[in-house]
DNA sequence: CTTGTATGGTGCGATATCGTATTATATATG
DNA sequence: CATATATAATACGATATCGCACCATACAAG
C-alpha cells in the first residue's frame, strides 16, 4: 500500500522532471528550479546548508547545484556575514527572470493539466502530502 | 500551486529514497526495488521498453538498471519468443526473497508512519494520485 | 590561551541517469 | 524479392548524485 504510494510519487516525480527538463538548459534539473523558487520568496538568502535540508540532498549534492547556478549567472554567492564558515546564497536579476520565462513557457502544460483535473483536485492533495512530508522529515533525526 | 504541488512531490521521494536506499544494497535504486515488484505481480515477465514505459524512465536507463538487477541475480532476461528484437525480463527466486526480506526490513519505518499519519489517510491520496499520473502520461505522446 | 569537539563547506571518486548514435530485427511498400 | 521505414535494445559519452575524507572556522571546557 505504502509501495504503491511511492510507486506513484515516483513516477509523478518523473514524469514532471520530463517535462520540465525539456524545456531549460540541458543541466538545469527540477531541483535547481526548485531552488531558485524558493531563494526567490528568500531575499536575505540561505545558506548551502538550508538548501540541503529544505530539499532533502546531501551538502554535496547542494554545493554541486548552487555551483551550476553560478556558472549560469542565476544566483550569487557571498561569505556569511555573522560565520566565517558559512556562505549566503541569492537569487540574481537574472535567476529572477530565467524563473519568470520557466513559469510562462510552463504555463500551457499545467494549463491543460488544469483542464483535464481541475486545480482543485491538485489542491486537496497538497494537506495530506505536506503531512506525510513534515512526518518522514521528523522521522529522520530520532 | 502545481509548484507547491511538485515541490511536494519531489522531497517526499527524495525522503522515500533516503530511507530504502540506505537499508540496502549501496547499486539498488528506489526504482530498481519499484521495477521487481512490478515483475513480481507479472510472472510471464516484461520487456525492457515496458519496464521503461510502466517506469517512465529513459530506454537506456531501463537497460542499466537491468543490468544491475542481473548482477544480483535478482532477474533473468531470456530472448523473446515472438520477436526477435525483444528481450523478457522476469524476477528469480532471489529476486523474490529479496522483495520480501525488504518488506519487512521496511515494516517497522512504514510502522511509525502509519501510527503517526495513519493508513487511510495515505490511502486517501491514491486515487487522486494515479489521476494526476494518468493524466500526465496520456499528455506525453499526443 | 590551548585543546577538543561540533559544524559548514568542498575535493574526489564511484556510479546512476539519460541523450545521441548505432545495430539488429520486423514490417510495409513497390 | 528489394528497399524503406519503424522499432527494440545497446554502446558510448557527458553530467548529476552522493558517500567519504578533509579543511576551516566556531564554540566550549579546562
Amino acid at each position: 500500500m505504502f509501495y504503491r504510494f511511492f510507486t506513484e510519487i515516483g513516477i509523478i516525480h518523473q514524469l514532471g522532471r520530463a517535462v520540465i527538463e525539456a524545456r531549460f538548459p540541458s543541466d538545469i534539473t527540477t531541483t535547481h528550479f526548485g531552488v531558485l523558487g524558493h531563494l526567490m520568496r528568500r531575499p536575505d538568502g540561505q545558506t548551502p546548508l538550508d538548501l540541503a535540508t529544505a530539499f532533502q540532498v546531501p551538502k554535496t549534492t547542494m554545493t554541486h547545484m548552487i555551483k551550476v547556478l553560478v556558472r549560469h549567472g542565476y544566483v550569487e554567492v557571498t561569505p556569511h556575514p555573522e560565520d566565517g564558515r558559512s556562505k549566503l546564497v541569492r537569487t540574481t536579476e537574472a535567476g529572477k527572470a530565467f524563473i519568470s520565462e520557466s513559469m510562462v513557457a510552463m504555463a500551457p502544460e499545467f494549463g491543460t493539466l488544469v483542464d483535464r483535473i481541475g486545480a482543485d483536485a491538485v489542491e486537496a492533495l497538497l494537506p495530506g502530502l505536506a503531512r506525510i512530508r513534515e512526518t518522514m522529515d521528523a522521522m529522520r533525526d530520532p
